[in-house]
DNA sequence: GCGTTCAGTGAACGGTGTTCAGGAGGGTAG
DNA sequence: CTACCCTCCTGAACACCGTTCACTGAACGC
């Protein structure tokens, strides 16, 4: 049944993902999708879990950095790799933060490098936010485009890649620096 | 007619902004706001314009390293002064991307500073997704904690605003090295 | 007086998430 | 064989939603 969702989802958009249509395309009544949800925002949450679950990657052995870079990559290729994904992620990131298998796995790779648990907690919410703000801002220009606004030029996919890694990598650099000047504090 | 969708908004949140809610308390048919706007996005985009513009941070002399940092607190502030305003400003986003006062303004700080044009561009796209996403996953929370889910704790606002500061700080340290190098670069 | 533009009415259209009484169908205990 | 329960689903409704469209007054220049 999610299955089904995730496959409306990546055919139709978010917008055509109704209860109807899912309903329709199981061969089924509305009303039956409420015994296994208890709402459509149920529904989404599980379709999020499922999404980003998809998109780990492979362990390493790299340093934190490393490991942080390839980690957001992954994200952003998991989601990628569903239509409006992002939007999804994010709505249902409110309920369960602290759980989301996203931030956790982000933590894990941050727990790599020279930080205390609370900078891992507060460095990780800092990439899932960019992560999160600039796949949305990309799935959604998309949607747009495709619905034949945008006019004009449309931005090359290559060009959001790039300034997917800058902001990335500046985050990193900012951590780096900032346990840099941390163990200095420290060691000095 | 604005005015009157930012105080339904602010008193009733974003799910209960609707045309007709809207229409009700100017009173008139729903079908009359049809002659202003031609949809309810155009309102969105107005709404979302005027919650920016409000939140200007003053003209500074600073480095761009603080005028970035105060005008990315005087958006958040900007943000959290109507309820839900994150997620109408990045719905927004997507569509006038390159004219959005949000982006024009951190541009403008970020200027101040050693970058060239597309770094700047990049740079102030990046803080963008940082504050959007940080401010509107804050929103969210509060909405489902007004709704009753979140039965355990919740996060206090104080610390969503220290974590907000170390997601800025740490992108403008990452900045301020990154300009380092360039610089070293250059000049060695 | 006449035509035009502005601003709004009132009813409808097609869609949405969700609820609820009830009914098949299978398993199991008496 | 009967009676019951549990699982899964039906069919019809409810209360909304954004949007469209023919029509109606009021105001204004010619």
């Amino acid at each position: 049944m999610a299955r089904a969702a995730l496959r409306i989802l990546d055919e139709l958009g978010l917008p055509d993902l109704t209860m109807r249509r899912l309903a329709a395309d199981l061969g089924v009544q509305p009303s039956a999708l409420y015994w296994h949800y208890p709402n459509k925002q149920t529904l989404l949450a599980e379709l999020a879990d499922r999404i980003v679950h998809r998109g780990a990657a492979e362990q390493s052995t790299a340093g934190w950095d490393e490991r942080v870079r390839q980690e957001a990559l992954a994200l952003r290729g998991a989601l990628l790799a569903y239509r409006d994904s992002a939007e999804i992620v994010s709505s249902s990131l409110a309920l369960g933060l602290g759980e989301n298998p996203a931030h956790r796995r982000l933590r894990g790779a941050f727990e790599g490098g020279p930080f205390d648990p609370a900078t891992v907690a507060s460095a990780a919410a800092t990439m899932l936010h960019f992560v999160l703000g600039h796949v949305s801002l990309e799935q959604q220009r998309s949607h747009y485009d495709r619905l034949g606004a945008l006019e004009g030029r449309t931005v090359p996919l290559e060009a959001s890649e790039g300034d997917f890694l800058f902001g990335v990598d500046t985050i990193i650099a900012g951590l780096r620096q900032r346990a840099a000047s941390a163990a200095e504090a420290l060691g000095g």
